[in-house]
RNA sequence: GGGCGAUUAGCUCAGUUGGUAGAGCACUGUGUUCACAUCGCAGGGGUCACUGGUUCGAGUCCAGUAUCGCCCACCA
């Protein structure tokens, strides 16, 4: 006997377990069937499970259960990402705590020994919660990015690319991280409004005085780079400098003359209108620099500090100081020089790295590109012709966006923990870009004419560099191997929308250079999850909500039933756990439907054939799952899956108790053995088609009834996706002639009734329920009303016993149920007679209106017609009722 | 500055070939003899942000306004 409320915890521990070791997951289970794959956004390896996360893999986990139950070979390609910045700032600080070291001191390969290690212990904590989940991947088949097999990858990449032009080196100005020590490339930096100010500093004129101007006042809101300045700009238009274009200006502190150049960046209304250029540190000005061949003088070391050489003229007094300090330094002695002109608050945009979060540094160094640009042509023409296409739609605007304006890729990283750029360096800078070592120094024979040394350059590559390839390398490239060739191009990918630059556009572009193929044909974006009030959840604001503890108030099947059920096509999803409640409750109501069934020897019939039922409400359940089969199919075939968890929230509550439960319980309890045979069977029946339809969304509550009412070896996780051939129209038209008869039943049974003056009894039809009463509605509006004003003579308070009325084949109850207001139950009817005289108006007025006639279909006009008639018809009997109350 | 999106019941959200406004939660009343109080039954609550247009008919299509949000962008 089940328990009467279900515990999902140790349940949900239990068929996880068994799904894993009977090998489910596994894909190549069906060599024959048509394959379905989906790669794992993969997670990093740091990362613990949040509500992205959650909502991510439910989808995914939704799509692979279906597809494998719908007879397809299903490999869900799970694995982690080795997160380059986000793994080695854990391990650094893991250092710091635990043996007051860090990795300059450890060196290089202890450091990296150290992080394999911190991997080999908690790399596994985002896969065991996924498993929690319920997420099926092939765990068999689980890859790390930095596996020898995709590091083979990721060199093999590199080098063609390289050996193609496609990757170069480049010396320009590139976004540093003064706390990481490295570049990073534009999409780690996030631009932030912060509190800051505009100064304004005065430039003396090297020849004194020239027609009554003797200084510039250029504005900064960097005072400390002043010291790099290399030139003041202004624009060729602008009168007020005309006169002072090509002359030199003294820049104080610095003691330097720098000239008066135009260009067509400084906006002569913006400011004075004359702009520093600060060619080394600003990425503006360096473009102005380039462009006007101005020195680019560098002034900060690799953590942003000031440094003095023997370029740069910058004073001895400032070595050291970061740029803070420094910015405190030059305004002061700006000010006691005399340059000083103003200062102004003002809020101003800042670079700051997504991880670090400090302020960017604009730097001057050498780094590795990749030329995004060349490769991106293929990847915007693949989605043009709809090789791969966006769900929603809309996405491909952004694809094209930002694809079409982009930027160089800066690949390098001056990270420990990473893919280490494959080139080495002869004595004089050649550069070997080789898969190994030893084919660089056979080149760097080739190319010196005799062996010699090499050093290897220290860089490693962006984490999303070896990501951008993970569609085909974790299925075996570069090596040929059976997977790639079944599983390339894969299915469906489904992610968020806030990676579509970093990893999507970059697998679309790897994907189709080294596959010849578009990596996916369906790009599912979903929603980002916030917290009730809209806002991104995150740690500082303290308002996140951790999907685990979820799990554990509500169980795994609440969580993905809710997620599921608000992934609409809308931007953001606010999660809301009164929601999650809710459905908890429905998984409960399944339960107990359950375990209903089981209490009136409900149980599968192998046999039992639906198309074939004789009792009318077993044809009509018939129909009614037929229907919602094919809604949730379509539903998950469009990504809709919303709708496809708001039909079976409806046909498990709505028709299945509601409706069908009830009307059963007089058969179930009956003298008809034959009906009741047949009703036992097609509620078991219709229970299972339940469980199979809302598997991929509750995987475990639905496997654990199966698993009770059947044999051991049927697993519903292996079962198939139902069909129901012969079904759809057969059982409608049954749904419909069971209504029929039913309501002329009532209606009869009034008749038959004499209700006395001030009888005080009512009767309702069971489960007059919301539902009830619309599903009624369709045919017989006042079906309730007639049910309810048929009193019955009872002398006094009645139990909830029954009524039953016998309908042909199927018997239905009318419990009974309390007593009547009548003075109440008047008002109710003079009310509801007042929404129908409302609605008559209404629906007369357009009647009425010459072009409705004229235009509407067909079907529209009978429908309004009918539900004309209705109106009256309804409003006839509410009258009658009235008199019958007295 | 450019782009995208949102604005529907107290709250969180659904609502695509334009044709009678929906769910969950919350709220009110009521019922615990047997599937389920994580429940049943009854009920209240919406000028679908605003203005105009197209249409016989607009939450739905178009234009504009307001408010909010996100993404991208070099204003010193």
């Amino acid at each position: 006997m089940l328990d009467k409320t279900f515990q999902p915890a140790e349940m949900e521990a239990r068929l996880y377990g068994e799904w894993e070791a009977r090998g489910f997951f596994k894909a190549g289970r069906k060599p024959k069937a048509k394959p379905f794959t989906i790669v794992i956004p993969p997670p990093n390896v740091t990362g613990s499970l949040h509500m992205g996360h959650a909502l991510n893999n439910t989808i995914q986990d939704i799509l692979t259960r279906f597809e494998r139950m719908r007879g397809r070979d299903v490999l869900w390609q799970p694995g982690t990402d080795h997160a380059g910045i986000a793994t080695q700032m854990v391990v650094e600080r893991l250092l710091q705590t635990e043996n007051n070291t860090d990795r300059r001191t450890m060196g290089r390969e202890a450091f990296l020994k150290r992080v394999w290690q911190w991997k080999e212990e908690s790399g596994d904590t985002i896969s065991r919660q996924l498993r929690r989940l319920g997420a099926s991947c092939d765990w068999s088949r689980e890859r790390f990015t930095m596996d020898e097999g995709l590091s083979k990858a990721v060199l093999k990449v590199f080098v063609q690319l390289y050996k193609e032009g496609l990757i170069y080196k480049d010396k320009r100005l590139v976004n540093w991280d003064p706390v990481f020590q490295t570049a990073i490339s534009d999409l780690e930096v996030e631009t932030r409004e912060t509190k800051g100010a505009m100064w304004s500093f005065a430039y003396p004129l090297v020849e004194g005085e020239i027609g009554g101007i003797s200084e510039i006042v250029i504005s900064t809101t960097r005072p400390e780079t002043m010291l790099g300045d290399g030139a003041v700009a202004v624009h060729p238009s602008d009168e007020r400098y005309k006169k002072l274009i090509g002359k030199l200006v003294r820049l104080p502190i610095a003691e330097r003359h720098i000239p008066i150049i135009t260009d067509e960046y400084p906006d002569p209304e913006f400011g004075t209108g004359a702009v520093k250029i600060t060619g080394a540190h600003d990425f503006n000005d360096f473009e102005v620099a380039r462009r006007n061949n101005i020195p680019l003088i560098k002034l900060m070391d690799t953590q942003a500090r000031m440094i003095v050489t023997p370029e740069n003229n910058v004073p001895e007094r400032y070595a050291g100081k970061d740029r803070y300090g420094a910015r405190e330094m030059v305004l002061k002695e700006i000010e006691e020089l005399g340059f000083l002109r103003g200062r102004e608050d003002k809020i101003i945009p800042q670079p700051f790295g997504d991880r670090s979060n400090v302020v960017i540094e604009p730097m001057l160094t050498e780094q590795w590109y990749v030329n995004a640009a060349e490769l991106a042509k293929p990847a915007i023409a693949a989605v043009e012709k709809g090789d791969t296409v966006f769900v929603p739609r809309n996405w491909d605007k952004t694809y094209f966006e930002w694809m079409k304006n982009i930027q160089p890729w800066c690949i390098s990283r001056q990270l420990w923990w990473g893919h280490q750029i494959p080139a080495w360096y002869g004595s004089d800078g050649e550069i070997f870009v080789e898969e190994t070592e030893n084919l660089a120094l056979a080149a760097a024979q080739r190319h010196y004419g005799s062996r010699v040394a090499l050093t290897r350059d220290e860089d490693v590559l962006d984490t999303w560099f070896s990501s951008a390839l993970w569609p085909f390398s974790t299925l075996g490239w570069p090596d040929k191997t059976p997977e790639l060739k079944r599983h390339y191009k894969t299915d469906v990918l489904v992610t968020g929308f806030d990676i579509i630059f970093f990893w999507v556009a970059r697998m679309m572009m790897m994907g189709l250079h080294f596959m010849k193929e578009v990596p996916f044909h369906t790009v599912y974006i979903h929603a980002l999850v916030r917290d009730e009030r809209g806002q991104k959840m995150s740690k500082s604001k303290g308002n996140v909500i951790d999907p685990l503890e979820l799990i554990d108030e509500f169980g795994a099947d609440a969580l993905r039933f809710t997620l599921a059920a608000m992934a609409a096509q809308g931007r953001d999803i606010k999660l809301a756990k009164s929601r999650v409640e809710g459905y908890r409750n429905f998984a409960t109501k399944l339960w107990n439907a359950a375990r209903f069934a089981e209490m009136n020897g409900v149980a599968r019939d192998e046999n039992y054939d639906p198309v074939a039922a004789r009792v009318t409400v077993n044809r009509w359940i018939a129909g009614e799952a037929a229907r919602t089969a094919k809604s949730v199919s379509r539903a998950i075939e469009e990504h809709k899956y919303n709708e496809a968890a708001a039909a079976l929230y409806h046909f498990v509550w709505n028709i299945y108790c509601d409706w069908y439960l009830e009307l059963i319980k007089p058969i179930l309890t009956g003298e008809d053995a034959a009906a009741k045979t047949e009703t036992r069977a097609s509620a078991a029946w219709a229970l299972d088609q339940i469980l199979l339809l809302l598997h991929p969304f509750m995987p475990f509550i639905t496997e654990e009834l199966w698993q009770k009412t059947a044999a051991r070896e049927h697993w519903l996780i292996d079962a198939g996706w139902p069909s129901y051939k012969g079904l759809g129209d057969k059982a409608a038209d049954a749904e419909i002639e069971w209504m029929i008869r039913l309501i002329s039943e009532v209606r009869s049974v009034r008749a038959e009734m004499n209700v006395p003056a001030g009888a005080k009894i009512s009767c309702v039809i069971i489960s007059a329920a919301k539902e009830t009463r619309r599903r009624a509605a369709q045919w017989e509006d006042e079906i309730m009303r007639l049910a309810r004003l048929s009193a019955i003579t009872f002398e006094d308070k009645v139990p909830k016993a029954s009524a039953q009325i016998v309908l042909g084949e199927a018997t239905v109850a009318l419990p009974l149920e309390g007593v009547i207001d009548f003075a109440a139950e008047k008002a109710r009817l003079n009310k509801e007679l007042d929404k129908i005289a409302k609605d008559t108006a209404a629906i007369e007025a357009r009647l009425n209106n010459p072009g409705f006639a004229a235009k509407a279909p067909e079907e529209v006009l009978t429908e309004t017609r009918d539900r004309k008639t209705e109106l009256e018809g309804r409003r006839a009997r509410m009258k009658e009722a009235m008199k019958r109350l007295g």
